[in-house]
DNA sequence: ACTATATATTTTGATTATCAAAATATTTGT
DNA sequence: ACAAATATTTTGATAATCAAAATATATAGT
């Protein structure tokens, strides 16, 4: 019973280390070698429909509105995403993705995609729905942990 | 067909998110609020029994002599680590957990253990069994991707 | 309408983690 | 014994991050 623990446990590790120095990888493979991963999860939140605010993408991406200045500033520079200030209310600022930076967007997904498919190609379709419980359980265990006053 | 792999891909995202930040909170609340993330690593990586040289460690974290060298110095100050030179070959380092170091790493790996436990508690057997399997499978395949060459 | 307070963002000054390349110390091969 | 190889540290630089101060704008109370 422990060593099922320790090895789910180590396979998680291994797994998360893997995928990060994937990302990382593809990222300086690819087309879009300027860019960190950092920064395309900046791109990520951000998002392809419209336009979010400063706060709502730090408030996403957990870190403070000073750092994401700074980012913003980078990216605005290397051509990835473009600052208007709100017409309503002139102390909000609106970030979008400019051609680019959308471009950049739905590579990274594709990159995502192909790696989840990769992975799946040879699990029956029984074996999916389980891997689909499983994870839906770890996320939302792991969401009352974070959170216990939601659960 | 795709909405499934778009969920998994998903709940991937989510729950390696979320995991980094319990890992974070549980350490910045815990008894050795004076060490990062990073640092719980290197002390993971230095391991409980005996001794490692800079260079293996450096391997296993992937990172370069130059960061590590920094990486314990401050700890050996924090007085998680200690440094010794090889008696048989002078050029050598030796790194080891000091007792505060061991202790370190044995309540990291139990936060760990919990988490694991907490998950897979309302699991049935064969659930867990198809879980584990499907943790191999993602495993393996992400290893031939981030080296080919092995596959 | 004025003024104080609240809100949204940026700037400033600092820290941590990281790298590549140069420097240092030691060992090994001929 | 000396040149080359090896192990590590030092140096100088960059990216990502934060907290707190500064700036700009909006809103609420009188």
């Amino acid at each position: 019973m422990k060593d099922k623990f320790v090895e789910i446990n180590d396979l998680l590790v291994e797994i998360y280390d893997d995928v990060i120095r994937i990302e990382e990888y593809s990222i300086k493979q690819g087309v879009f070698s300027d860019i960190s991963i950092t920064e395309i999860h900046t791109i990520e939140a951000v998002g392809l429909y419209g336009s979010k605010t400063m706060s709502e993408i730090a408030a996403q991406l957990e870190i403070t509105m000073g750092t994401l200045t700074t980012a913003v500033d980078k990216l605005i520079k290397k051509g990835y995403l473009e600052r208007s200030r709100s017409e309503v209310d002139r102390r909000i600022v609106n970030v979008s993705l400019t051609k680019r930076g959308k471009l950049a967007y739905r590579i990274h997904e594709k990159f995502h995609m192909d790696m989840v498919k990769a992975v799946m190609e040879d699990m029956t379709e029984a074996e999916e729905e389980v891997l689909l419980t499983a994870l839906r359980k770890l996320n939302k265990h792991l969401k009352e942990i974070y959170n216990p006053a939601k659960s």
